[in-house]
DNA sequence: CCTGTTTGTCAACACTTGTACACTGAAATT
DNA sequence: AATTTCAGTGTACAAGTGTTGACAAACAGG
């Protein structure tokens, strides 16, 4: 139980890197790099449908019978993905919440700050927003649902801080939030698109949206629930 | 120069439903079988990227090398959907036109009628909807322009119906059709996604996007234009 | 130290894929 | 009536696909 008592024989594990590490470790490290082969080849404008295991495989530097020590076939990856993908939108409603509302202008400030999230991490948000509505069945369940939560957590921020001044039943926030979210994941999609670093364009993106956002919260501060 | 005068030995052509027809509808007419092909394998849960020239032209019960006939390569097939889909729009927006804005309820009386609309040509809105954010750059370009261009009418329609009562600059009311084609178009994936005929959670699915348009308009009508 | 477990490799399989080329037969043109 | 045009067929091939099974080496735990 001493984890490699003798330290006699350094194996090639433990040659990368010079770091000592066990087999669970290794594991989930090429994992990783199938996840991430599988990104980066639809970041060269291919749809997750059209993958092959092959192909993974070989853009992860491995061999293709090695897909089946992680993944059942392409869908469970395309699931992973999900999960993965997931993660990252919800750390984003966190560091939001953690961070707490920009002050001058909250709408502009807000997303000024996803946008840049977005291009720190595109990959998955090409994956997430390219799949939503294009891919298999499954996956799009899956993305749905995770879009489902994230929305949720939304509206409950909302609520807790208070940023709406005024009490809305917990369904119109949900409506509205759903509203924010679609408008956010088409933002995605929009810099995604833009060619290279395009400062002009990119700027005005960012209005586009930020006027959007206006006009949603304009109509929830103006929102009478019927009787 | 009579066109078939002779009438001797009718041919598998004019067999055919017994409707005499040139060379170039019998093109056209296959032509369409391809594009419809593509289609319903697409609405078998599959993208536009995963579908094979072979695939294609076997569901239309055709030989592969015909293929070429008609298109240079898949992606051309796709740019031809583009266009048929982007007819399909327009059409729409046509027909609203005409018929002119439902009387008691303009907005539940739109939705409604949108989303029958779908469902009646849901392989369109399918492809439309699936590859819009997903598939190849070049189809995802082709299709944001055809959603440009609709977004650009419904501008146009809204101003000369006078449909809100108050004067908004273009780009705003362009900002503001944006949002609304946008969220109709999710709408319309939600549709085709909802599984068989429950009337139920169609239903419920209608409320909420009559719910958003609503919270859309009502921003528009309290709108200010920063000057 | 020794033994079972497990990640990754290699070779091979039965298919499918896109494309090239020669060909057929009927419509179009002369 | 004779000739040209061309949508659709048939055959063929090199390259790529998913999946199987046996194997190597290194870790894990007794």
């Amino acid at each position: 139980m001493a984890e490699t008592g003798k330290r006699g024989s350094p194996t090639a594990a433990q040659a990368n890197e010079g770091t000592l590490i066990t087999r669970g470790e290794r594991k989930q490290r090429t994992r990783t790099t199938l996840l991430d082969a599988a990104l980066k080849l639809m970041s060269e404008g291919r749809s997750f449908t059209s993958l092959g295991l092959r192909e993974v495989t070989r853009e992860a530097g491995l061999v293709p019978t090695s897909f089946y020590r992680h993944f059942r076939d392409m869908d469970e990856l395309g699931l992973a993905l999900v999960e993965e993908g997931g993660l990252t939108l919800r750390r984003l409603l966190r560091d939001a919440r953690k961070v707490g509302v920009p002050a001058e202008d909250i709408i502009r400030g807000s997303v000024r700050i996803y946008l840049a999230y977005v291009r720190e991490h595109h990959l998955q948000f090409g994956f997430i927003v390219g799949e939503r509505l294009g891919g298999s069945p499954a996956i799009r369940r899956a993305i749905r649902l995770e879009v489902t939560h994230v929305t949720n957590e939304m509206a409950q921020d909302i609520q807790h801080l208070r940023l709406l001044n005024r009490e809305l039943s917990t369904s119109t926030l949900q409506m509205i939030c759903g509203l924010v979210v679609s408008t956010m994941l088409n933002a995605a999609g929009d810099i995604l698109d833009l060619p290279a670093q395009q400062p002009k364009q990119e700027q005005e993106l960012l209005e586009h949206y930020v006027r959007q956002l206006r006009l949603i919260f304009l109509g929830a501060t103006q929102w009478r629930e019927k009787t």
